[in-house]
DNA sequence: ACTAAATGTGTAAAAATAACACACTAAAAA
DNA sequence: TTTTTAGTGTGTTATTTTTACACATTTAGT
């Protein structure tokens, strides 16, 4: 599951399918895990060679096991989610063959996919109101705004302006860094900090998914 | 990871390890699931296989994957967790292989069985501060000090007496059934309600692990 | 008879969360 | 050029949740 957050929604890196029997359907990105290899080392893999980026945000969700959900014969799956920045992923050259689809949008999927990626789906709401992930999906420097749109995005929620401020001041992973973007169109309000001053994390305060 | 409570502690049923090299050593519960078997299920048979019991609480809890952590070969472990009444167990013929140690006091376990019980544990002290699983490690009926006791034990912390109380009370979940224990020997205390008047759980409002 | 330990009970403080209004700015529309 | 619309900045209050806390009472143990 490799999420990403672009034009405000969620979204979800996506291949298709290459079984006949799935034709035209897409599926999550993944393989097989080699006889010595550790499966986060598998999925890290994976994640790598399909984004060519490296550094990201990846942890075990669950293991899926019906009998008959591949085809082929009895395959495990065991769930990984990563977050990761988008636009750094879109720089590089896109495989041909992955696509960027917004979660919500979703109608069908290959194998048991579908149900994988709505527990995952859940699983990270959840798992995004308990530790601060969502920086993973921003680029380094990121407005309130952005951070907020990411969150009711995810959530699928309205959040109050001024909760959401004063919530992740108070937490204290925040750094102004001062900046302002001056690059993209001035949005109506006074003094643009809301939407244009630029906030980093706090690598100091912040080492982990856990805090 | 089969959970039980008994004597104030929480305690995990373990094997003695068959394998040369682990001699002497403890190991968790397990079996190799079948080609055709979900792991739900295979789960849930090795459960009733050793204890005997059904209608057993028991949910996916992470998957291991370390090569080398099996001297035979390659193999994954996906942990379950499951709580369950070890009186109601103690009362069936108990294997003689099987042992129920406390979770505090094991010093050394075969495979990577440590690893996986410890965060098995973490997994439950968090889990069961979301939802309300410890029904499941007592008997059907109990009083609020029995209650009161597993949370500490579990959790490892003191908690007051009249702020549990008020918690369980306001989720609603338990009946006062109206009835007392007599045949144990009485605590100090005015009317023996926390020790003695027993409730059960209400299950027209807990229908499953999640509320 | 006395001591020790555990009980029953309610309230107040503190912390976290949720709710809320108005003046101001810029873009878009008229 | 004016008007409308949408979005911003800011602080306070109410509500809810959580935590802290004391004393009279009861039984077991000595």
């Amino acid at each position: 599951m490799i999420f990403g957050f672009d034009e405000n929604e969620l979204k979800i890196l996506l291949i298709r399918s290459d079984l006949e029997i799935f034709k035209g359907q897409w599926s999550l990105l993944g393989d097989f895990a080699a006889d010595n290899e550790e499966l986060d080392g598998a999925a890290y893999r994976v994640l790598c060679e399909r984004t060519g980026m490296t550094d990201v945000y990846l942890e075990q969700v669950r293991t899926f096991s019906k009998p008959g959900r591949h085809p082929g014969g009895r395959v495990l799956t065991v769930a990984y989610c990563s977050l990761l920045n988008i636009e750094q992923h879109k720089l590089g050259k896109m495989d041909n063959e992955l696509h960027w689809h917004t979660v919500k949008g979703i109608r069908e999927m290959a194998f048991d996919h579908k149900e994988i990626m709505e527990f995952s789906y859940t699983w990270l709401q959840k798992r995004i109101m308990e530790h601060p992930l969502g920086f993973n999906l921003l680029p380094e420097k990121f407005s309130l705004r952005e951070l907020q749109n990411l969150y009711e995005a995810i959530l699928d929620i309205k959040l109050d302006r001024r909760n959401f401020r004063k919530k992740f001041f108070s937490m204290d992973f925040l750094i102004d860094t001062g900046e302002y973007e001056d690059d993209v169109p001035h949005r109506p309000g006074r003094l643009y900090q809301f939407n244009f001053e630029k906030y980093e994390l706090n690598k100091r305060r912040w080492t982990g998914i856990d805090f």
